[in-house]
DNA sequence: AGATGGACTTTTGTATACAGCAATACCGGG
DNA sequence: CCCGGTATTGCTGTATACAAAAGTCCATCT
């Protein structure tokens, strides 16, 4: 606190960073960004639990960054949906329903068939359907085993963002992808959120090879210029992820999955 | 630039601001959202033109105040849409193709198709319900007059707002509800954001009576349960704005609209 | 005892100084 | 005349000082 003159001598730390080693030197970024991804850490992982209330200056102490670029991440995180402004300045960690992550979960897979309608309307660039379809070939592979590895999960996982991504390319529509990713922002609302919670699960492989087919019937309907179709799959598409979510509530499932914590009884 | 022991000295209007009179002592808002608004003001306004590079220090000798607030009101705005943060820091203001403000339209009708479904599945709130019946009963008795006067069309556009925000309500949907309201916040996605500018068409008056009949017809299907027509019904309301918008784009209406600047010709 | 007022503390809002970075312009050499 | 290198300038990122507002706690008065 006293260290003032010293702390421009450690420009790239930043403040109490370089002196005191609250935080080793983790990443070449801007200090505005390490804050928000380490601030988003710590909500996720449950140390800032939800519904405390955030003061800039015990972020400070623990970031070791100064109130500019925590203020910014703050706003940032806002913006995102995981904090939310006290009418009297300051901010707390939200909680979420499990109505409210279903919602989240809808808006997505509403949008995702907007996207694919469009797609299909519109025609998607053969070069986006062809890798499209090597992606979804690459997961064929995947499910070809009768059961699946740790590790085959997780690149199902990969797999699985890639070809949602590459769904969104189709579109070709930079407004409505932005605001799809702001909604995939919100915990749980992603594609994968619950996938490898599942991942033991009995179940585990024939949710995944549902979820598969449905990804190929999206595909034919796009090429054969099918909107409807196309938007109703990616709709029901969305509600494997509404299953899963019920199925993590319901067993008390997720103390490895970041952010349960934020998972608040009733709404 | 040279008078920075006197800038504490007007903590209310804030550094320049109470010397040079650069900015009346407009609200009592705080800097932060007077910056936001002034700011939108002057994007919407066309002073400062679709792509020009915003300049923190720009903006603090326009508006006199100083670059911390103006630096939130910045993000903001980005966060907002009407921004885009440029790869080297600084900002930009954004332009839209006719594409991108058709999508938008497209998004909006599609969010609140998913609010009217959801609304009706779910069940609204009779008091809701009762007080959107009342609003369009009022829309009724504007629209029996046979021709409009300039008035009436700004108090359609009031009412028609208030019947939005009323539907929104009925889903009870916070997640959807905050979604939807980002994007109503980009430049005439909003349900109002061309009805004005009809407002001398000899057709104004009916494609009024046409969306009014939307707006019944939708209340119907949410108070009888019926989903999927409550949602297409929503779908195809927000069609009118897409025609409005072409008609305004075609005919190169709109010098009086905020924000037709922004618009670009080609994407 | 309870309420009320006031001092104190905590926290955010705002202004501003400083450093690094990038673009640009200018100058010298080929 | 053109090219390359360097100085300059302007801008953003960061830190921090200061002020105002909100909350807190205690003491005093009713």
């Amino acid at each position: 606190m006293s260290s003032a003159p010293l702390a421009t001598a450690f420009p790239e730390a930043g403040g109490l960073a370089g002196i005191a080693g609250v935080v080793p030197p983790v990443s070449p970024e801007s200090a505005q960004v390490r804050a928000q991804l380490q601030l988003r850490e710590l909500i996720l992982s449950g140390e800032l639990p939800g519904g405390m209330r955030i003061a800039e200056l015990a972020i400070v102490e623990r970031l070791g960054v100064s109130r500019t670029p925590i203020r910014a991440a703050l706003l940032r995180l806002e913006q995102e949906g995981l904090l939310e402004a006290l009418p009297n300045g300051g901010y707390a960690v939200r909680t979420f329903t499990e109505r409210d992550i279903s919602e989240s979960i809808e808006l997505r897979g509403t949008i995702e068939g907007l996207l694919a309608r469009l797609a299909a309307e519109r025609g998607a660039p053969p070069v986006v359907l062809g890798e499209a379809r090597r992606c979804l070939e690459q997961i064929d592979a995947f499910l070809r085993a009768p059961a699946l590895s740790e590790t085959a999960f997780s690149q199902y996982v990969a797999l699985n963002e890639r070809f949602h991504a590459l769904l969104r390319e189709m579109a070709g529509s930079e407004v409505i992808t932005h605001q799809l990713d702001r909604v995939m922002s919100l915990p749980f609302a992603s594609p994968s959120a619950f996938v490898v919670e599942q991942a033991d699960s009995p179940q585990a492989r024939d949710m995944l090879v549902v979820a598969q087919d449905q990804h190929w019937q999206v595909i034919e309907a796009i090429e054969r210029r099918e909107g409807a179709r196309a938007e109703g799959v990616m709709r029901e598409h969305s509600r494997i992820a509404q299953r899963n979510l019920r199925l993590a509530v319901r067993n008390h499932v997720g103390s490895g999955l970041p952010g349960v914590q934020l998972i608040r009884r009733r709404g």
